[in-house]
Parts: structure tokens; C-alpha cells; sequence
DNA sequence: GGATCGAACTTTAGGATTGAAGTCTTGAGG
DNA sequence: CCTCAAGACTTCAATCCTAAAGTTCGATCC
């Protein structure tokens, strides 16, 4: 004995068939909630995926695309301290100075200490990081509407402001309290 | 001098000003993508945290949560190997031994060798393990509840379609390739 | 002006995860 | 039977993150 067919690829259940599963454990679950919640969690993990693996391509990992995003959206001359830095990324500064690190060694950012006051570091974005910058943007914005290719306009503008909603709501409810990433999915 | 107003805290930006700051260093930029994107991003990122203090309540973490998950969604008797479970969790073996290491010393599952073939493990739901996930599932019906409190019925579907859309263009254009989780944001 | 408190990083120890190597059983041949 | 390959976990080394000490510099208070 011991067939065991080997199931073609367990793999995820689809959405509804994971709906009704848990609708059979748990009588009083809305489906129609938890169908947006799951979608939007599934979509997320799905999203990260594909963004890594292009940036991958083009020699960066996430988190350090993170660090360059955010350098670029403090705007000209790019430069922030690690603990600033850290606050904006949602990360200890510990874990800050360790991706600084790595950065630097890959010419992607500079790290001086400030001559005003010699306790403060000052990270800065070199050409190069900028560069890296851009190509992530361009391709993550291809992606993004390559993403969206199947919603008009409208549809567009209602999905954002559906989300801006449950994102105000969310942060109303919860007050953020340093905002340190947890866990995934 | 010397006064650095301290300020209040700085913070991740509104959407809009992020928005703002990206279409200056980035021109051709489609705002109605980019925000739907970044709304999407964030909220995820909140609900992750928000899930994550929840849980610690109860006194699991959101991986264990992810596993019990896992085997109540598999239906009685709640049993699945070790390979199977970290499939479905897109998690490598060597982690889901890890974890199911801390879980069984925790009550939450029992770790035993199948009988009939002895190289294979069964990982099984204990009673613990499916009480603490029903209060955890409690818990986070009544916050996915709260989240979606502003959105009309209808809203809700539209929602709830608008992502099942997303998710079957990133699926098609992903096409998966095992599904490691790669990094977080 | 020196001691002290506080701010901004860095270092250290520990937990979690991945990829690769290792172990143990099952099943197929010879 | 014995050997050998494949499958299912587990163990090992390396990476990244957090939490909790350090370190170092600056500012305030006698």
C-alpha cells in the first residue's frame, strides 16, 4: 500500500474554496469580509514576491530598495540620519546600521558623520544608488500598471478610495505606537 | 541654540504628500496607480501589526497563528506533514521544523511519526491549539469587522471583486514558481 | 569649566529563516 | 537478500532582525 497519488501540487486553495472552508469550521464568518481581507493579504504577498524577484535582476534586494525610496522621497541632497531613517522604514536602529552597512559597501549610499555635531551620522544617496533608484521605479511602475491594466479609470480612482478609507480606519483605531513590523502575510 | 522643536514625531507621510514627493522626482508617474499601490502596501502593513499585537494578546504569534490556521483549514482531523504544511505556508521545511518544534512544546499541535511509514511525521491540531484558534479567529473577525465598518455593502463586493481582479492579473503574470515569501513591506 | 543627563549610534546576544548538507526509511533492481 | 536511489525531515552555517546593553558626543547645571 502506500499509493499516496501524489496530489499534482497541493498548493494555496483557491480564494472561494478557502472561503467555504473556513465558513464549514467557523458558522458565523461574513464572507464577504473576510473575501476582501483575504484578497488583500493574498495580493500583498504576491506583490512582494514579484517585486523581489525584479529587483533581484537588477542587483538589489527589497529592503534595500526601501532605504534608497526613502531617501529619494526626503528630496534633495538626499541625505538622513540612521535613526530617521529607521523611524520612516519601520526598523530598529540596530538593524538600520547593519543595511547602512551593507549599503556603503555597495556604493549605494555614503556614511559620514556630521561635522555640526559629531554624534550624528549623515547617510547620503551616491549616484549610483540614485541610478538603481530609477531603474527599480521604472520597473516597478511598469509593473504597477501592468497591474491595473484591467481596471478603467474610474474603477481606479473608487478601488484608492476604498482603501484610503479602511487605511484611516485603521490607523484610527490603531493609535500606530512606533509602527514596528511584525510578522508577514 | 540648540533648539531642535523636536518634532512631534516624524512619521511616515500622508499618502498624498508621499504621492507629491515622488511625482517630483519622478515625472511621469500615474498618481491613480501610485495610490492604490501604496494605500494597498500600508494598510497591509497596519493590518499586520494591528493582527500582531491582537495575537500576542493571546499569547501566540502571528506565524502560529499562520499554522493554525493551516491545519483547521485542512478540515478534521487536522493533521498534515511538516512538507505539506510549510507548502501551504510558503515556508521552507527547515523552518517548519523549527516551528513546529516551538508549537508542540507549547501544546499547540503533536508531532508524531506515522505509523505506516515511518519516514513521514504528522503534525496534529491538539485541543489547545484549536480553542486558541478560535479565540484568535474571534478576535480577528471582530477586527476585519471594525476595518470595513465605513464601507456599505455593496462597497464591499465592489471591493472585494476589484482585488480578486488584481490578484488574477499578478497570478497570471507570476506565474508563482513556488511562492517563497521573499521580504516584508 | 567639570560632572551629569540625554541623544544618536553601534555592539552583542538571541530568535527566525533560508539554502545546503546529512540521516533515516521505503521501494526497486539484481 | 543486498544495494542503491529517492523522498521526507532534520541539522548546520550564514543572514537579518529585535531588544538590551554599551559608547561617544553635546548640553545643561552648578
Amino acid at each position: 500500500m502506500s499509493d499516496t497519488p501524489e496530489r499534482p501540487a497541493p498548493q494555496e486553495p483557491t480564494l472561494d474554496e478557502q472561503i467555504a472552508a473556513y465558513q464549514r469550521e467557523y458558522r458565523d464568518l461574513d464572507p464577504q469580509v473576510e473575501k476582501v481581507v483575504s484578497a488583500l493579504g493574498r495580493l500583498n504577498r504576491r506583490m512582494n514576491v514579484a517585486y523581489g524577484r525584479q529587483l533581484a535582476d537588477l542587483g538589489i534586494s527589497n529592503a534595500e530598495w526601501e532605504v534608497l525610496k526613502t531617501l529619494v522621497l526626503s528630496g534633495a541632497p538626499y541625505r538622513l540620519g540612521p535613526g530617521e531613517l529607521a523611524k520612516r522604514l519601520g526598523l530598529t536602529p540596530a538593524a538600520m546600521t547593519h543595511r547602512i552597512d551593507r549599503m556603503a559597501g555597495e556604493g549605494l549610499v555614503t556614511r559620514d558623520r556630521d561635522e555640526n555635531n559629531r554624534v550624528r551620522v549623515i547617510v547620503e544617496l551616491t549616484d549610483e544608488g540614485r541610478t538603481k533608484w530609477l531603474e527599480a521605479m521604472r520597473m516597478a511602475t511598469d509593473f504597477e500598471e501592468e497591474l491595473l491594466q484591467d481596471l478603467a479609470p474610474e474603477e481606479r480612482v473608487a478601488l484608492g478610495d476604498a482603501l484610503i478609507r479602511l487605511l484611516r480606519r485603521v490607523e484610527l483605531t490603531q493609535p500606530d505606537a512606533g509602527g514596528r513590523l511584525t510578522d508577514l502575510d
